[in-house]
DNA sequence: TATTAGCACTCGCAATCTTAGAGTGCTAAA
DNA sequence: TTTAGCACTCTAAGATTGCGAGTGCTAATA
C-alpha cells in the first residue's frame, strides 16, 4: 500500500489544486514546477505527477493536457492539505448584521439560505428539522368546521404554529369544543412533543374507558392530531436559494447534468435525507462529488454545517456548488453563518 | 396596408406552422407544396411565402433554409388558423379523477401544477390570489407570546387559517385577550375581510374614544393584524412546477436563456403580475413570447386559463413552453383543466 | 540514488478548405 | 397567374492541416 505521500509530492499535489481551482485548466508540469516555489525541473515534477495519478490522486483528461485532481485529489486536498484564513473581524461583523432572531424559523431560513448563495455565488441550502424534539406544547386549540370536520391549532414553543383538520363522526359546538381543549391544555400544555404523543397513544388511551365522555371525545381528537405527520411542518422543512448560480459554471453546463441536479433539488427527499446524515458530525462537512452515492452530484461539493441550540444540532446548513470551489473561502463562511445562526436562534429564545 | 390574406396563404401558413410545430425544422417551398395538399408548385408557394415574409408573418433564419414562423405568425395562427380537436370523453374522465376538492388550497394548486406539467411535459403553473375578496373572517383569537407579542389566528372561510404575530405595550393574560377576541368577533365575524378591514379602519376607530378600555385594545391590536399584509399569504401564492421539463426544448438549449428564464421564475413577482393581466380574459389565453413584454419569456408561450367559483374568477392557471409548442393539445388541456378545477372547488365550498 | 535534460511522440484544438444539399429569387414561357 | 428552369447562396458536416502543450522514456549528471 503506497499511500504515504512523500512531503514534496503532498506540496505539489496541494499547488496543483490551487491552480485548478483558480483557473479550471489542466496543470501541467512546467507551470506546476514554476508556481510550486520549489527548485525543481519540470521533468522532476512529472514523476511525482506519475505517482500521484497511480495514487488515484489526479489524472488527466486526454494524453497530452495537464492534470487536474479525482474527487480522491479533492478529498485528500480539503482533508490534509488546505490552508484556512479565518474570516477577519471585520468580515465577521458584516455577517453579525444579517441574521435576527426575529420572524419564524421559515424566514430565518430563507434569509439564511439566500445570503450564503449571494455571498458565494453558488447555491444556499437551509434545512429546518421536523419540529425539535425537545420543543413542547404550548397551547391546543380547536374550531368547528363544515362537515364535521375540526380545525386543529396547535402552538409550539413561542411562535410556531401549526394546524391540523380533522374528521369527526358527528358536529360539534363551539363550547364542547373549547371544553375539550381545555381539559387538553391542562393535561398536556408545556410538555414537550414527544412526551405529548406518548401520554395520548399509552397512558390516555388506556385509562379511557371509564372517563366522563367529554374528556374520551377530546382525547379521540387528540390522538388524530398528533398521529398524522401533520403536513405543513413535514414538507417545508428545506430552503434552497440560488439554484440558478450553478448554471454560471463551465463544470455543469451540460444540460443534461444540469437537469439531473435541478430535479434533485425538487425532490427535496434525496438532499434532505443526505443532509440527515451530517446531523451528527461536528462542524464544518463536506461532500465531494459522488461521495454521497447520489450520480446526479457528479461534478458538485457540499459544504454543510450543523447550526444549533443548547448544544442540540437543531438543523443543517450550507452551500452547493461544483468541485472546483474556492474551499478556503468558502469553508470558514459556512462554518461563520452556522455559528451566527445558533446564536441568533439561541437569543431570540 | 395589406393585412388581408388570401385563402391561399393561410392555408399554407397553416401547414408551415404545422409541419414547423412538428419538426422544429425550417419548412422549404417543395415540402410545403407537397403537404399543402394543393395542387401547386414550388415556385408558387416560393411566391406566396415571399408575401407572407413581407407581412411579417415568417422569416427565413438564412438565406438557404426554409422559413419558420415569426411570433406574428404564432398569434396569427392560434388566433384564427388553429384547428383544436377537443378533448374526447374519456380522456376528460381520466382527467376528472386527478381533482378533489380535498385539502388546502395549497395543495390542490400543486396538484393541478404538476399535473398540467405532467400532462404536456412542460412547466405547470396555478396562481392563488391573495386572498379571495369575498372570503369571510370566521374567527379570530388571540395568544400571548412571550416578550409583549401577541399571536393572532384568523380563520377565513372553512379552511383557510393565517397567523400573524402583533406586538403590543404591554403583557397581556390569556383571559384579557379571550375578551378582545370574543368582542371582535361579535363584531366582526362573518363579514367579508374587506368590510372587516374597512370597519376597524373607519369606522370602529371613529368611535373609539370613550368606549370600554376593553374594546379599545381589541381594536388597537386588530388594526394591526389586518393593517399588514399578512406575509403568508402573500408569498405562498403562486405555485410552478416541472420547470425542468424546459430544459430539453431544443430552442431553450442556450444556458444563458435558460437561467434568465429560471430566474424570473424565483422572482416569482413578474411572473405573477403577468398573470394577473389575465384575470379580466375571458377562457384560453396565450402569450406568445415576448408580447408579454419580458424579455427572459423569448422563445415562450404561456397558456393559461382562470379558474372560478360562482362566476368570480379566483385565480389563474395554466402551462408555459417553447413556442413552437402543440397549441392544438394544449389549449384544450388547460382548458378542461380550468373548469374540473372549478368545479372541484365548486362542490367543496 | 535522485534529479535533470533531451527528444520523440501523442493528442486536442482551431483554422482552412471542400463538398453536398437544400432552398431561394429571378426570368421567361405557358 | 402559374410554372419550369437556372444561377446563386448559404449551411452543415467532413477532411486536412499545423500548432502548441504536455507526456513518457532514456541517458547523462550530481
Amino acid at each position: 500500500m503506497a499511500e504515504e505521500l512523500g512531503e514534496r509530492a503532498q506540496h505539489l499535489l496541494k499547488v496543483l489544486e490551487e491552480s485548478y481551482i483558480r483557473s479550471g485548466q489542466p496543470v501541467g508540469s512546467r507551470a506546476l514546477a514554476r508556481d510550486s516555489g520549489l527548485d525543481v525541473s519540470a521533468a522532476t515534477v512529472r514523476n511525482a505527477m506519475a505517482d500521484l495519478e497511480e495514487l488515484g490522486m489526479v489524472k488527466s483528461p486526454h494524453t497530452s493536457a495537464g492534470r487536474i485532481p479525482t474527487n480522491k485529489g479533492y478529498r485528500m486536498f480539503v482533508d490534509s492539505l488546505l490552508t484556512i484564513t479565518p474570516l477577519n473581524e471585520r468580515e465577521i461583523m458584516t455577517m453579525r448584521g444579517q441574521f435576527s432572531g426575529e420572524g419564524s424559523k421559515q424566514e430565518l431560513a430563507t434569509s439564511v439560505s439566500s445570503y450564503l448563495s449571494g455571498i458565494t455565488a453558488m447555491a444556499g441550502m437551509v434545512m429546518i428539522p421536523r419540529t425539535a424534539k425537545r420543543s413542547s406544547l404550548r397551547h391546543i386549540e380547536f374550531m368547528p368546521l363544515s362537515d364535521n370536520r375540526i380545525l386543529a391549532i396547535l402552538v409550539i414553543n413561542e411562535k410556531e404554529v401549526q394546524n391540523t383538520v380533522i374528521r369527526v363522526d358527528r358536529h360539534y359546538t363551539a363550547a364542547e369544543l373549547q371544553q375539550s381543549a381545555n381539559y387538553l391544555n391542562s393535561e398536556l400544555a408545556g410538555r414537550e412533543l414527544l412526551d405529548v404523543r406518548h401520554r395520548i397513544l399509552k397512558e390516555l388511551r388506556e385509562t379511557k374507558v371509564g372517563m366522563e365522555q367529554m374528556m374520551q371525545q377530546a382525547i379521540t381528537m387528540a390522538e388524530q392530531v398528533f398521529d398524522q405527520p401533520s403536513s405543513s411542518s413535514n414538507s417545508d422543512d428545506f430552503v434552497m436559494s440560488g439554484q440558478t448560480c450553478l448554471m454560471g459554471f463551465e463544470e455543469l453546463s451540460n444540460i443534461e447534468k444540469l437537469r439531473g441536479l435541478f430535479e434533485a433539488f425538487n425532490e427535496k427527499q434525496q438532499i434532505l435525507q443526505l443532509l440527515d446524515r451530517c446531523i451528527d458530525g461536528d462542524g464544518v462537512q463536506i461532500f465531494i462529488g459522488e461521495e454521497s452515492g447520489y450520480g446526479v452530484l457528479n461534478e458538485c461539493s457540499m459544504v454543510t454545517s450543523g447550526y444549533q441550540v443548547d448544544g442540540e444540532v437543531l438543523g443543517i446548513l450550507g452551500v452547493i456548488g461544483p468541485t472546483r470551489m474556492a474551499y478556503e473561502r468558502v469553508i470558514p463562511i459556512v462554518d461563520v453563518t452556522a455559528k451566527l445562526v445558533s446564536a441568533a436562534l439561541a437569543q431570540s429564545k
